[in-house]
DNA sequence: TTAGTTAGTGTATATACTACACTAATAAGT
DNA sequence: ACTTATTAGTGTAGTATATACACTAACTAA
C-alpha cells in the first residue's frame, strides 16, 4: 500500500487510448513524454481519471480529444487492466480503448502539465513505456490485426478516396506480411464494400489509378482474410 | 448525483459475473434474487465491488467461488461496463467477465446477506434483470457464440468424457440451429483436437455410443465454424 | 423375432483459396 | 518521335474446403 492507496480507499478508475495512424507506410503510435516521477522521462500511452459524470467512452473520446484535438473518429473499448501494481501512484484500473485516425486530417498534438513532447512513435521502434503500457499497447496491435481481417475498419486510416494499390499496402503494412496483387483485388472487390468515384484517377509519373471508396463507413463485419 | 457519489470522490470498480452451463439440452445462467431496495425482488448477476489488493481477474473468480464454492474453472473478461446512471447506488463501472462450469461437478450455490435464492435460469427464459445486467447478460451469450466457434473452450461444459453426439447437440443448442451429423463429425475430427477414449462406450438401451475427450484441455483457437 | 432408437458412415457438387506472368498507361528523358 | 522506367490492371487452372444428402449397424425391450 502506498500514500495512493490509503488516501482512496477503493481503486480508481482510468482510461488510456491507444491511438494508431498510418503515415508513409508505417503504423505510429501516439506517445507522450512523462513529467512526473516515477516515470519521469519516459513514454506513456495518453490517458487519465475518469470524471464521475461521464461515462466511461466518454472519457476516452475526451482525452482522444484533449491530445489530438479530433472528435468522431474510430474509438473501441480494447480490454481493462487491473494488476494491483500496474500504478505505483495508488490502486488504479484502467479501461483500454484503441482509436484509428486517418494521417490526412491535420492533427495538432497537445501538451498538458504531465506530459511534454507528444508525438507519434513508428509501432516497431517504441521505447519501453511506463506502467503497463507495453503490455496495452502489444494488446492492441493484436486486436488491430483481427479487425482488420474482420471488418471494414481500414477506412478509419486511408483518405476518403484511395487506390486499391494503396489499401493493400495498408493491409500489408498493418499485418506483416506480403499479399498476392491479384488475389487482394478479387477479393476485396467481391466482397461489395468498395465503389469506385469513377471519374477521378491518381496517377504520379506513370499509369494513373482508378480511386475508389468505401461505400458505408460505418464499421460492420467483414471476413476478409483468416488468422 | 446520488448519495454514494457524494461519498466517494471517484467511480469505483465492481465486477459482474456471467456463469454458464448447460443442462439437459439447455443454457442456463446463474442470477440471485435481490434484497437491496430499488431492485428488492429483482434478479441480477453475482458481482461485487474489487477490494484494493487483488487484480480484477482475482476479483471475479473470488466471486464466482464464493456463490458457487468453485475454482480453477474458465473465466474470462468480457466488456466493461460504464454507463454513468447503470448504477442507482452510486458511480460504479463494472467489468464483467464470462465464466463457463461443467453441470456434472457438484455446485453447491451459497446466498449472501444482499442477495438470496440463488438459482440457475435457462437462458431463454430470464426475467428483465438488475442493473445494465439484461445486456450483460447478452453480450456473453453473443460472446460465448463467437468463442464456440473460434476455440475448443466447450470443453468446460462437458464432463471429462462425452459422445459426439452430445458434443453436437452442445454446440447446436448454443448456436441455436441444427447441424449437420456427418459434417460436424468430419469437421471436428478433421481439427485434431479430439481424441477416443478407446475401451469405453456409453449406451443406453440402443447402440452404444464411443467416448471421446479433448486431447488439450486448455482453452486455444481453433476455426470451427464461420459467422 | 420384431420394433424402436440412437450411432455411425461416403460421395458428388459447389464454392473458395492459391499460385502465378504478362499487358496497359502514363511521364520523363533522349 | 521513340525508348525507358514505373505502377496499374487482368485470368485461369489446380487444390482444398464446405455442403447436401440416406442408409446400415448395434443394441434393448417387448
Amino acid at each position: 500500500m502506498n500514500t495512493v492507496q490509503q488516501k482512496y480507499k477503493y481503486a480508481v478508475i482510468a482510461t488510456d487510448v491507444i491511438i494508431f495512424t498510418v503515415r508513409k507506410r508505417k503504423l505510429y503510435v501516439l506517445l507522450m513524454k512523462m513529467q512526473k516521477k516515477p516515470f519521469f522521462g519516459m513514454y506513456a500511452l495518453p490517458g487519465g481519471l475518469i470524471n464521475s459524470d461521464e461515462s466511461i467512452d466518454d472519457a476516452a473520446a475526451r482525452i482522444l480529444l484533449e491530445k489530438t484535438g479530433m472528435e468522431n473518429v474510430y474509438l473501441e473499448q480494447l480490454k481493462t487492466f487491473g494488476q494491483v501494481d500496474r500504478d505505483p501512484f495508488g490502486r488504479v484500473v484502467s479501461v483500454a480503448y484503441f482509436a484509428l485516425v486517418p494521417a490526412y486530417r491535420f492533427i495538432k498534438l497537445k501538451a498538458d502539465v504531465n506530459y511534454e513532447n507528444v508525438g507519434w512513435f513508428p509501432v516497431d521502434a517504441v521505447p519501453t513505456l511506463a506502467y503497463d503500457h507495453t503490455e496495452m499497447l502489444a494488446t492492441a496491435v493484436e486486436q488491430l490485426k483481427k479487425r482488420l481481417g474482420y471488418s471494414n475498419i481500414a477506412y478509419n486510416l486511408l483518405p476518403p478516396a484511395f487506390t486499391l494499390t494503396e489499401l493493400q499496402s495498408l493491409y500489408e503494412l498493418i499485418l506483416g506480411e506480403a499479399l498476392d496483387k491479384r488475389n487482394f483485388r478479387k477479393k476485396i472487390l467481391s466482397l461489395d464494400v468498395l465503389k469506385p468515384t469513377g471519374k477521378e484517377q491518381r496517377g504520379n509519373a506513370n499509369r494513373p489509378a482508378a480511386l475508389y471508396r468505401f461505400s458505408k463507413r460505418k464499421p460492420h463485419m467483414v471476413r476478409i482474410f483468416d488468422h
